[in-house]
DNA sequence: TAGCGAATGATAATCATTATCACTATCATC
DNA sequence: GATGATAGTGATAATGATTATCATTCGCTA
């Protein structure tokens, strides 16, 4: 029985109102911009939380979760490793191909996670 | 000029003579198992001194980093989320569609991560 | 043999995240 | 309205993987 408090509503308003997928820290920071203040432990918190009642979605990039909108449709994501920028795609075909190979071995999905590392394209433009 | 000193190559010896998917740890455990010490910076160091080398592969789980044998053809995993085990697969029609992805939108792929979360097949017989 | 760059090892530091713990808010029931 | 049960909060300590520091050592090459 996880409850929507005000700290969390909080949370959850800043990120339904963007596309950005976000870190603890900086939805941290956003919250004391807008003056509200929330101790960092129960952003964290929170963000768990919205995240397991299905609220927002999660990505687990290398070295931290980012947390973004759940209100759109599955999509994976394609990180520029020169600005961080992080872009969206879907291909289904891609996604019954992985059905495919975890039936071939008896392996029951639970989820996936497909990252793709590379130059956007403002970066490529800018290389030596 | 990275070198490969006697350190590095009791790593390297470890990791090629298996098709385990090592932690720092683990090598680090293995080393001293065989009475051979090495202080566990330089393990770490040397693990990603290999891998720069491409003398091993390295891929990054949720919280760490694992390395393994670089002389397998490129294959991506399946991670059962109840006993850990990771599985191996190569869909050659998935690595394409990546391309294709990524050559719609502009973007220079320099690399890849596909991880297929679930449950192996004997966790999935052990299930209430 | 002296000098130099790279490597080593012990240990401190970092960084994201989680655990602790005392305190508080919410809500149902008496 | 008082009382408990339960969950949440916030400050802060702890964790765990990894990296940085730094004095020392190794392996070469001039
Ligand atoms: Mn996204
Ligand atoms: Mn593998
Ligand atoms: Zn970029
Ligand atoms: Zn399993």
């Amino acid at each position: 029985m996880q409850k929507l408090t005000a700290q969390r509503q909080a949370i959850l308003d800043i990120i339904n109102r963007s596309d950005k997928h976000w870190d603890a820290d900086e939805v941290a920071f956003k919250l004391k911009e807008k003056g509200i203040s929330i101790g960092i432990a129960t952003v964290y918190r929170g963000l768990a939380a919205l995240a397991e009642q299905g609220l927002i979605e999660s990505i687990q990039l290398a070295d931290k979760k980012r947390y973004e909108r759940a209100d759109k449709s599955h999509h994976d994501h394609l990180i520029c490793t020169e600005c961080g920028a992080i872009e969206e795609f879907c291909k289904p075909e891609i996604e019954t191909l992985q059905d495919k190979v975890a039936a071939e071995r008896g392996f029951k999905i639970q989820g996936h996670q497909l990252l793709l590392f590379g130059l956007c394209i403002g970066c490529k433009a800018g290389e030596s």
